[in-house]
DNA sequence: TTGAAAGCGCTACCAT
DNA sequence: ATGGTAGCGCTTTCAA
């Protein structure tokens, strides 16, 4: 098929000495041989090229320094953010990194697991679109190392690192409460086995139950069916009209925030004026192409850091790896609120009042 | 460390068979058994849960279905999309992915393609950042399965899918020309070792050649100088006050022109009567995350399918692994022109123009 | 129809 | 300091 790639014995060959003092060499161990081998080897094996297999010291040692990463939709700027950044943890060190898409399957999360199970992957960092897996619990409780990409998966106490779900909502809707928003929405995609949208919808169930509001301000969504979620938008508007409470909308991830801008966009409504809009996620900051800014003069977000998601799930399972019998860990990351225009009621009428202010002086 | 994992010879003990048995069954050669056999061992590998390594697989067979991508920047949308499509053609069979991140380092590349290559991966599919790679040549020269995606390798004849790096331009132009603008610019980030770039740039300088445009009319900028960046705007915006001559900006790729744009509504500047805006890549129409028909009401891009590079990518790379001889191929995409409000000068001036008649009317 | 055994490329134990 | 050799888990040839 190609180039005939040199073996161990051949380069033992080339060089004149035994199996054994190559593959001492190329470990390092150059203690169990003379200077002269040891610089004569080194040139052999510079010259001829010779690259040993991984896959042969993989069966030999039962370990393949390979990292299996396996998201829900890898092409979402939350999961590049991820994999780059488990990269960037992991350059430096020998291990490579196997990607696995699930598409939001549980059948191919599965599948995607035990390929790389069979790979022999060291370890595995699982973004799940399910929290419902059981062959990730069987693997987790045999001790292979895993560590959760912040979705948890039921049943068994797993390494997780996640951003927090309860806070960033609180600071929202406290922010949104300040700024006079009186009817605040929160809009998620189908929470059905996914853990981060039912623990944010519950967070935010359990704000307004606090704030004395009895009505249901939940709103699921398809994020493909944007004629559908248009309707949700104005009913929410009808409502205004007709009870005259400002509506604020706070979405679940940064997808469901794109999408309702764009809706928004469509509608000619007017942030932050005629409603506000807000939520999780500010993707692309990695790469310094986040577009929350750019969006009706800026939406106001809660940004986690990707990056550190990414440096603190590696460094887990790094440590994991290391050692199997450690008690699980739960790390949570913060996500600070970065307020934009679109949640800017109080400055917005500050500004009207002061242009009346003026007009009436001209007059 | 975790599950005892079964072996084949573990299994063959448990069904009281010979190894080659096993090994039959797992290979699908029942011709070699008995029904009752068959049977037998099937249940057994079922109950126990046994799973080939592939590891030994691959060291027997030599090769790994494993296939690895490298590329320039994981979290750029371009890329994600190439990785999930290639992903999606390859669900099905039996090859997995292997990623790797060059961060723009030609060091990094080439470590990479070694790390790879040790590993046994069947394939490469490379997005190099790199035109002068000559560890890449001599793999392929060695008849190791190489695709390149979009992006061109100096000294050899790789098979490559790339996006059309010509008509895209010419049409760009074209429309730009149509809709009266007179000052056309093309913005890139420096094409120093990247392909595309300099094809896009030749192809942009041959076109204004053509039309008797004397002046350069390219800018090279750094994408995390924004301040610079405003600078060149400034200048064109000067320029236009002095000679009346409306300019329009051709951008490279979609970051460049997410900056662009970026920069043009801190500068407040109005598009399209003041300036245009359009250029290659238009991301996220995979996951229908496209921003460019949510910037300045739609911004003017040649649109190509990620989906297709990677499929093609792929079906070229299986081809390409199984007859290593056949000849070289060169596929290019189409990217079709998706015109928007950036650029639609002529339908500005009409409505202009209305407004006017109907504000005479008025009198 | 079944199985013994060689060997893929490497490591590590044990001789020398 | 150096090398012979067993064996990692599998496939495949050859023999029975």
């Amino acid at each position: 098929m190609c180039k005939p790639k040199l073996t161990i014995s051949e380069v033992a060959k080339l060089a004149g000495v035994s199996k054994t003092t190559i593959s001492h060499y190329l470990n390092g161990k150059f203690e169990y041989m003379s200077k002269d081998t040891k610089e004569h080897v080194g040139s052999i094996i510079k010259e001829s090229g010779y690259q040993p297999s991984k896959i042969a010291q993989s069966l030999k040692s039962q370990n393949s320094f390979i990292i299996g990463i396996i998201v829900s939709d890898i092409e979402s700027p939350f999961t590049a953010g991820l994999i780059k950044s488990v990269e960037q943890a992991l350059s430096g060190s020998n291990y490579l990194i196997m990607t696995a898409n699930t598409d939001n399957s549980i059948e191919k999360e599965i599948q995607a697991i035990e390929a790389m199970q069979a790979q022999q992957v060291d370890g595995l960092i699982v973004h799940t679109n399910n929290m419902d897996n059981d062959y990730l619990v069987s693997l987790a409780k045999a001790e292979f190392p895993i560590i959760l990409a912040d979705r948890f998966v039921n049943n068994f106490d797993f390494d997780i690192v996640h951003i927090d779900n309860v806070e960033p909502i609180q600071n929202l809707v406290s922010h949104l409460d300040h700024e006079g928003y009186e009817d605040i929405y929160f809009f998620s995609e189908n929470p059905e086995h996914i853990s981060t949208r039912q623990l944010r919808v519950n967070a935010f169930n359990n704000i307004m139950e606090a704030k004395n509001v009895t009505s249901d301000q939940v709103r699921y969504i398809d994020i493909l069916d944007t004629e559908a979620i248009k309707d949700r938008i104005v009913e929410i508007m009808e409502k205004f009209v007709k009870y005259r409470h400002k509506p604020a909308i706070v979405c679940e991830n940064g997808v469901v925030l794109f999408v309702m801008a764009k809706c928004m966009k469509e509608l000619g409504l007017s942030l932050p004026d005629e409603i506000a809009l807000c939520g999780y996620d500010d993707w692309g900051g990695f790469a310094r192409l986040g577009w929350a800014d750019m969006l009706f003069d800026g939406i106001t977000t809660v940004s986690p850091s990707v990056y550190d998601l990414g440096q603190k799930v590696t460094n887990l399972l790094l440590a994991r790896i290391k050692d199997s019998k450690s008690a699980s860990e739960e790390v949570v990351l913060q996500a600070p609120l970065i307020i934009r225009n679109s949640t800017e009621l109080r400055s917005f009428n500050l500004k009207q009042a002061q242009k009346k202010t003026n007009e009436s002086l001209n007059k």
